[in-house]
DNA sequence: AAGTCGGGGAG
DNA sequence: CTCCCAGACTT
């Protein structure tokens, strides 16, 4: 492996440089580096997985408002827990640190484990989120990869091949592993992001202003965008789907869904198959249709998939005597902006208190 | 090794 | 519109 042959001196130099320019030019003032406690850190590194920084911050502020520590958050509903989640996406993150905020409880005293090893072992944390909690939060040496340090040092090193290849992510885990260093571990990992977000840019990046440009590979090319290779593509197939807003009086039918999948854990609009009136699903859960109305098409993106939204509205009535099945519920129309649904569900409820008086 | 899982920022 | 972001988990 060429890339473990850095001679020892070039990695040193190198480190030096990262410091050197972090200590200038890093990122100081992020909401979880005050305190950089490890609590703090896991949580702000779940959020931050596939999520830009300047999304996650509100999240993140009004979590820890509200979660303080690992035990309140273990201690919450799931429910609480996935309200305030509600608009991040990737909502198996929120289950999966609930889940680990009880094992952290029960297992490990309230605090979190300061072995990595252990960290690793938790529900929504891999290689690099222990990585960056154990150097971030805990003040120890370990290496991380996220998007940010895979595009520093595929230039770096031009390391050919989409990182998501198993052969590609061993060396540049590799080369992480290579560089990270004893001492200053964390401000050293805060240096390698921080060059990602702001400097080596996916796309215009800034080689001028980067305390690697004499020894980038990429650089050296004249095309540092061309690293690292992007992700091959693959046709998105587009699904419909109808989602039924039931209305009687000023409440709206909500449906909880399935624990995994789509959306799992949040309130949502019941689904109706295309091939079937909307007339029909509503008689056949025993409501009388008053009026209908169909709403403008929502098209949502997903990364495998885009999703048609097709919104009926229906006035209905006679829900008294239907058998409520557990996971569906009568709210009112202006109580639904605090629970915890999906993006496109949560429009369609504003469309909604909006022609509800 | 490939597929699943959201939503939004940026060009 | 496209690409991809402080990735992890399942199969």
């Amino acid at each position: 492996m060429d890339q473990l042959a850095v001679p020892a001196a070039d990695v040193a130099q190198a480190r030096t440089d990262i410091l050197a320019w972090f200590d200038r030019h890093g990122r100081h003032d992020l909401p979880w580096q005050h305190p950089a406690t490890p609590y703090r850190v896991w949580v702000s590194e779940v959020m931050l997985q596939q999520t830009q920084v300047a999304t996650v911050v509100p999240y993140f502020l009004r979590f820890l408002a509200r979660f303080p520590d690992p035990v309140a958050l273990a201690d919450a509903p799931q429910e609480e827990v996935l309200a305030l989640w509600a608009g991040l996406g990737y909502y198996a993150r929120a289950r999966n640190l609930h889940r680990a905020a009880q094992e952290i409880r029960d297992r490990h005293g309230g605090e979190l484990p300061a072995d990595l090893a252990a960290l690793e072992a938790l529900p929504g944390i891999g290689r690099s989120t222990a990585g960056a909690i154990h150097s971030l939060g805990q003040g120890r040496r370990a290496a991380i990869l996220d998007g940010n340090v895979k595009r520093v040092l595929a230039r770096w090193h031009a390391v050919e091949g989409w990182p998501g290849r198993s052969a590609v992510a061993r060396h540049l885990w590799a080369l992480s592993e290579r560089y990270t260093p004893a001492q200053r571990c964390a401000d050293y990992n805060q240096a390698m992001m921080d060059l990602g977000a702001t400097v080596c840019t996916r796309r215009a990046p800034r080689c001028p202003q980067c305390p690697l440009q004499a020894r980038c590979r990429a650089r050296a090319s004249g095309q540092p965008e061309s690293w690292p290779s992007p992700k091959p593509k693959r046709d998105r197939p587009l699904r419909q789907t109808r989602m039924l807003i039931l209305q009687q009086g000023n409440q709206v039918l909500l449906q909880k869904r399935p624990p995994t999948g789509i959306w799992g854990g949040l309130w949502s609009l019941p689904e109706a198959d295309m091939d079937k009136t909307p007339e029909r699903h509503a008689e056949a859960i025993g409501l009388k249709v008053d009026t209908t109305a169909h709403w403008p098409r929502l098209r949502h993106a997903f990364t495998h998939f885009e999703l048609d939204i097709h919104p009926v509205h229906l006035k209905v009535s006679g829900a008294g005597q239907q058998v409520m099945e557990s996971d569906t519920l009568w709210e009112s129309i202006h109580e639904t902006g605090t629970r915890a649904v999906a993006a496109p569900v949560a429009r369609l409820l504003q469309q909604l208190r909006e022609h509800t008086p």
